[in-house]
DNA sequence: TTTAAAAAAGACCGAACGGTCTAAAATTGA
DNA sequence: TCAATTTTAGACCGTTCGGTCTTTTTTAAA
């Protein structure tokens, strides 16, 4: 890893955060100059605009996120236990980071950026394709029953979990819990 | 109506779209002049910061998406009637506004402006006890179970609501209909 | 219709913006 | 260790930012 490589990780990892709570179009360079210390020249060499750095910082939020997720549902036995270890994560890590990069950047991006845009959806997919494997697993494994209907399960769960934070983040962390409890509560009910 | 006040309103009204869709940090003054093809002075005659102008823009779209609910809810003459009939406006009206202000300025705000972010606050509790009315009425009158818990599924409902909209707008608007859909569902399970 | 008051225009302000470029410094392969 | 190369510092650029202020125009009461 050569130096410029590791300058330019370090940029993304102490850039995101920011990136993430004061938003894109928030964020200033001045911001990310102060976050790593570096000048304007130690930054521009190694990205060719704020823009290239928002979508790293996104890529990168959204995969360390996606690890924390998937290391949570790797830990569970059952659909059940796989499912409510990853909403653990929301419930107890959510401090970690200021948020759920999807909600944050896909509110901004909408209107305003179609890569970015682009990038957000296929986070979305692939959080919901997450639900999805852990649902149908479970209803091979003959723990829920058959008539759930996993694609859209999948999908609420995906709108509630994005719910649920935007409620901890305007409202205060006990309507997020509320919310993602009620999640458990839904699921149970097609657990055999 | 003074002039003044009437160049007020005019200016809010023409801000408001914009500021929901580009955002407070990424809505400029001289974008505002260009909808309202008004001069700096226009302006800042009748506001003193652009802070205002988006306090006023959020005030206004809550209030505009208020009032349409309340129109739907009021159409309805049972509790499922009314939930339905509010749910269709999200469904059917969504194209109107850019968005809902509750997520587009809750993101925003949360970690940038605490002023707004209690204003978002107010219009996320106003939200929720609109579905806390319908469904407690709907109790009262012997059309829902009474081992509904409203205080839950009311932020239940704003959860999956807003998760829908959020859907709508980074993957597409069958996935918002899913959601909705599925919000019907959950309520017709306490239908008696 | 006149005139005093209110409202809008737009030149202007300093600051901050994103981004460039050259010179200095740090890295790296020999 | 030294020289070629890569990487970073930071002065600098034009632009745009939010906001002010004086002048002009418009409004509205007499």
């Amino acid at each position: 890893m050569s130096k410029a490589e590791r300058t330019r990780q370090f940029i993304i990892e102490a850039a995101a955060p920011i990136i993430n709570k004061k938003g894109m179009a928030g964020t200033s360079m001045s911001d990310i100059m102060e976050a790593t210390k570096l000048a304007k020249g130690g930054i521009y060499g190694n990205f060719e605009s704020k823009e290239e750095i928002c979508m790293e910082a996104f890529l990168y939020l959204r995969g360390q996120l996606a690890n924390k997720l998937d290391m949570a549902v790797a830990q569970g036995k059952s659909a059940q236990e796989k499912l409510f270890n990853l909403l653990d994560v929301y419930k107890n890590d959510q401090c970690m980071m200021e948020g759920c990069p999807i909600l944050n950047f896909g509110t901004e991006a909408d209107d305003t950026n179609p890569l970015m845009k682009e990038h957000v959806k296929k986070a979305a997919f692939s959080a919901q394709k997450r639900y999805f494997t852990i649902l149908e697993e479970g209803i091979k494994n003959k723990e829920l029953s058959p008539d759930l209907n996993v694609d859209e399960f999948s999908v609420k769960i995906f709108a509630l979990v994005e719910g649920a934070i935007l409620c901890g983040k305007i409202v205060g962390t006990q309507q997020m819990d509320v919310v993602l409890e009620s999640i458990k509560n839904d699921f149970k009910r097609y657990v055999i």
